[in-house]
DNA sequence: TTGCATATATGATGATTATCATCTATTCTC
DNA sequence: GAGAATAGATGATAATCATCATATATGCAA
């Protein structure tokens, strides 16, 4: 079987980026194997460290990739939106949706990964990527938002992000509760109605 | 050594509890191998199943108890506190202090856990046990909400609860960067200043 | 077309895991 | 105090894991 064109080898390495983008994301840091991720990839086991110098590599690359998808779904928002504070509800409706919610492996690795990253050792990879990967989200909602309760824009951005993060991990955690829905409608409460400045 | 009293017995059992209620938050569900447990409990690994059917038991069992925890922290904030309004705000002030953000062990178990137990298949005991705990929490947050910018104390407290929770777990994965302390600064302004009814 | 470079597959390694069986020494019960 | 029940230690099991060494067959350059 082995060796394999120039351009399918770097197909190769885009599906095992991709798969572990999804699997991370569903699955966590640790639930995942190597194995595991070739196998989702379409491929065994062996060729793995032809492409990535370890698994700690292969989860920054994911991470990265999960939060390059997220940023453009929101710069789509942002662009077909009329206003910034409308793609700023657009964003928070869209984040505290039952389909983001429940969708894992496509929706936003804050939601996802937050905790996974956070248990790493302050050295990983995955911890730089996500750090980036946080940065870059912030200041994209900071740019939309007004900071109208005399509060900063960005301190109005970043109150917002958590609460949309904090609504659907708990959402998820009590998933077929009536709670979970519960959760996500609450926190559309507050980030969309009543003026939409709060938290 | 073995055998030792139905004292000694019970206070084991306690002891490997508590290791779990501290393990499982540190390092997640999957990573804390019953070895560790029991190590950490000061015990060897082989009777282990002496006291717990399953890893997945215990796992319920340590929920339970971690969720105690923060139920007689809470309960005693609300009793020292001079109004629920109060209470509420040290609830608030103290989950979104530096000091809780970086005591994992100790923590609040919706932080920690919750993106664990939400990737768990529904059948597994875990997942009741911290539904029964969130909805405790939620109860109790509940009490202290006034519901005046036309929401429910309910909804209140179940955005707030969401504020919290993302920060936190935001500011965990940040863990080293200014951002870190900008994300509870940021939630501590939405939910401490400006009126405190925000989200 | 020839030959080499190399991407992938196969397979091995050693570590770690959850769980269980058995052994043993001590604590309870009578 | 004697015997039985049992908590916990020792050790085994089979599974899974990350990583690496080698084999192989094919794409690419000449």
């Amino acid at each position: 079987m082995p060796r394999v064109s120039r351009a399918q080898t770097e197909l190769n390495r885009s599906a095992i980026e991709e798969a572990s983008a999804r699997l991370f994301r569903e699955q966590g840091l640790h639930g995942v194997s190597v194995e595991a991720l070739m196998s989702a990839a379409g491929l065994t086991h062996g060729g793995f460290y032809g492409h990535f110098a370890s698994k700690d590599e292969v989860a920054a690359v994911a991470c990265q990739s999960a939060f390059g998808q997220s940023k453009a779904v929101w710069a789509r928002r942002i662009a077909s939106a009329s206003s910034p504070a409308e793609a700023r509800r657009q964003i928070a409706a869209n984040y505290l949706s039952a389909r983001h919610m429940s969708s894992w492996g496509q929706a936003c690795p804050l939601a996802s990964l937050a905790v996974d990253v956070a248990r790493e050792p302050a050295g990983k990879p995955v911890r730089a990527a996500f750090l980036a990967g946080v940065k870059d989200l912030v200041e994209m909602l900071s740019g939309l938002c007004t900071g109208r309760t005399g509060r900063t824009a960005r301190a109005q951005a970043l109150a917002q992000l958590a609460t949309m993060v904090g609504a659907v991990v708990l959402a998820r955690a009590t998933q077929g509760a009536p709670l979970s829905e519960e959760f996500l409608e609450s926190a559309r409460a507050a980030l969309l109605e009543s003026g939409g400045e709060a938290s």
